[in-house]
DNA sequence: ATTTTTGTTAATGTAAGGTTAAATGGCAAT
DNA sequence: ATTGCCATTTAACCTTACATTAACAAAAAT
């Protein structure tokens, strides 16, 4: 997407040759149009653009799509383009003309810093909680690096979505549905026993607790 | 929705004007068909109109949706037909005849206040009351950064609804059938109870004051 | 003056949550 | 098959939280 017409289709080239899937758009509206429809790991955008500037295609994209990695290219290295670059979601800017093997290696980290993003998704599974380490894939639980508990698979799960909330509410329900897919008398009087457990198991840093929000579920706080 | 067959469309024209969407309905009837049917922002009912009043209609409304705003418009200035309109969950009174500069602001109010609590959720839920900080949510009020008080469900929509109404009347009525349900001898007191528990809370803040409104409602005021 | 509304505290009944122990039931080792 | 172990559920009992109602005092309206 951009002005010199012929531009487009070399860097095109040039990145197909790189081993990169391509998708090229005449202008900001076919390029949001193309966008729309397909998933796309990076947009390359021209400031210049017919019918819709590189901004106003960029602010557009980051509506439907806030992590998507944006890169502007251009020919003016103007201080306020750049700015007003950043400022509407982009990840990068590069000056035309510029080095081909320069834009090749932003492409590659930016790709590479996504991806491992995605597969760490460790996120998911580990967690720090006041000085406690817990970790969910493993199901232990280690207080301050010292020998680790290990976690029954309720206790783990209950623990994880606790963490996943934490300072905040965790409803009650939610852990009912996720944990026991049932939510009744008697799966909720086991949830609360599995509560009494953990408290016990948090008790080693006082600044841990699990406290309780009557008739509505419980919340993790870390205090400090 | 209008007695006066001319006053809805005169309403109608002159909201288009101002580049509102309109859609008019000529009676209690059809405007609840249309309401059924789509989406609205906003609610405009005549308290007379043929067919069905507008505190059927809007009762009917607020069954079907608890919080889209609903403002009646009305030739009278009757304190019971204000009162009774507050009951089956107004949210704004306008007289007839009332200047449409008026008219055009509280619409732009209620639509912006409408729209600025969709973004942000934590808008509805959190609440600076001098220095105390109110988490609706969570259901704790916090003294100048000292140690969060657990609020009851009912202490928490009361004193949520007195803040949204902050420095301005919040008609009884209108709490009573919003955390109550139901408006009777019984709930009225128990509503005072509860009144009664938050300026217990309160009195830590001298700037914070709950004051009555005989035989209108309460106002939480914040001095300076 | 008296009726209505509000302020406040205490009493009551019910529901939800905290905690411990016993019962259940699956699973693996014997 | 029997045993023992473990995770989980159920039971039991107790405490806390919550909302309502009652009762009486004070304030405001009529």
């Amino acid at each position: 997407m951009e002005d010199d017409p012929n531009f487009g289709t070399v860097l095109k080239d040039y990145l197909t040759m790189n081993d990169y899937e391509v998708t090229h758009a005449k202008n900001g509206m076919e390029g949001f149009e193309k966008f729309k429809k397909d998933d796309y790991d990076l947009c390359i955008l021209d400031v210049m653009m017919p019918y819709k500037d590189g901004f106003t295609l960029a602010k557009e994209i980051r509506e439907k799509n806030k992590d998507v990695p944006i890169i502007f290219l251009t020919a003016k290295a103007m201080k306020e383009d750049v700015l007003k670059g950043y400022k509407v979601g982009a990840d990068d800017y590069l000056n035309k003309p510029f080095d081909s093997e320069v834009l090749l290696m932003k492409i590659k980290a930016i790709i590479q810093r996504k991806a491992t993003e995605t597969i760490s998704d460790s996120k998911q599974f580990e967690f720090k909680i006041g000085h406690f380490d817990l970790n969910s894939k493993l199901r232990f639980l280690k207080f301050k690096g010292g020998n680790p508990v290990k976690l029954s698979p309720k206790e783990n799960e209950l623990l994880r979505l606790l963490a996943l909330h934490e300072n905040d509410l965790m409803p009650r329900a939610l852990a009912l549905t996720k944990i026991w897919r049932d939510d009744n008398y008697f799966t909720s009087r086991s949830m609360d026993v599995y509560i009494a457990k953990l408290r016990k198991y948090l008790k080693l840093d006082e600044r841990v607790e699990i406290l309780n929000i009557h008739g509505e579920g419980f919340r993790l706080v870390v205090n400090q």
